[in-house]
DNA sequence: CAGGATACTAAATGCCCGTTCAGTCTTCTG
DNA sequence: CAGAAGACTGAACGGGCATTTAGTATCCTG
């Protein structure tokens, strides 16, 4: 690996570990084995490298998607809804900084944040479309907003990770997680959880 | 109000438009009407400052689910689930930098998030069990399964609201996001989406 | 009203950190 | 193999920023 690359590696993870701000030249140096200047030899500045970091996070979801778009069937596993999250987890390596990364990029109003969510919106609202016009969907399902309720699991899900393993003592992305999770998602998925007050009525 | 509650507010504004690493002791006073070394006089520290910030907001938090654990009714509102989510923003002036600053506070990984997750979590864990006990959940349900589900979708509304505006057009938490999200979700709560292919089986 | 504490400020301090400089080493190219 | 271009480093630089200092005004308290 050229000493660039191990560079933008080093700054990945530091960056998606404690932010941009809190991260010094000379820590991503260190950590890539290489003397401060050297960084910006190659990125011309840290605000250089972070764009580039930005990008390469970027392309990372890109390929993602990409291989998704060409074969959904990747996807159709376990669960009803359409688990982009669960599939990024699969894709990666377990210490991957891809996930925490994504956090930052979604919440600090970066443009690569906004590119990169409205990709993501763009495919699942796909394949909502699809099923709708396979009729898997009940009648009167709004797309739209159906794509928004199952995005904002999914997200919230990488996002707040953390916070709910916490809470719950289950990485709900771990496998143990994701199968008591996606059992109970795909029961929702088919009849909400409420009883339905209106069936004695009608 | 006294000059240290003003450079509280502007500071909790400031953090949570920015982040506490971009926003500088004078860049606070400024907005204050104060002098930097006033700030140090009062807060000890930037660090200072910042934890009493957290705490602050923690303590609206704290309020607000002591005030809804009293009347829970303020909930029961349009849609099934509960989404504390749209109490917090009925609640709060529009203008109010706390839900921008939750979402600093959740993802920054400091310990008052943790917190302050923990009480959102109980609290509506606790609700879903009165459901569960009241017998308005479809048998099978697993409470904590679906707090998990809840809250995800709920949270993702705050911590994404942006987003979803950008790439929709229409503010989830909006009058108008609000009552279109609300009446598909009712819908999904109680039915899900998908067309029961066990029905015809069956 | 004395006088101590607290609120407050302008100016000074010192550190951290991104960046630049000057120079060496390595690697291509003709 | 010459010699130019790029890779790379240690040392110096300079700006920005939190914090300290020293001193003034304001407010309590007896």
């Amino acid at each position: 690996m050229t000493r660039r690359a191990a560079i933008r590696d080093a700054a990945t993870r530091l960056f998606a570990e404690h932010g941009p701000e809190r991260v010094t030249l000379k820590q991503i140096a260190d950590a890539a084995g290489v003397s401060a200047p050297l960084v910006v030899h190659h990125f011309g500045s840290k605000d250089g490298l972070k764009q580039v970091v930005d990008d390469h996070v970027g392309r990372v979801f890109d390929d993602l998607f990409a291989e998704f778009s060409e074969h959904p069937e990747l996807l159709a596993a376990p669960a009803g809804g359409a688990s982009l999250a669960e599939l990024l987890t699969r894709h990666l390596p377990p210490d991957s900084p891809v996930p925490a990364y994504l956090r930052r990029l979604l919440l600090s109003g970066a443009p690569e944040g906004y590119r990169l969510f409205r990709r993501w919106y763009e495919l699942s609202l796909g394949f909502t479309v699809a099923m709708h016009e396979a009729g898997v969907l009940r009648p009167g399902t709004d797309p739209v907003a159906l794509t928004v309720f199952l995005m904002a699991d999914d997200l919230a899900t990488i996002l707040l990770r953390d916070h709910f393993a916490d809470v719950t003592g289950v990485d709900p992305l771990s496998a143990e997680g994701l199968a008591r999770w996606g059992e109970q998602a795909l029961s929702i998925c088919r009849h909400g959880f409420l009883v339905d007050n209106e069936e004695g009525t009608e």
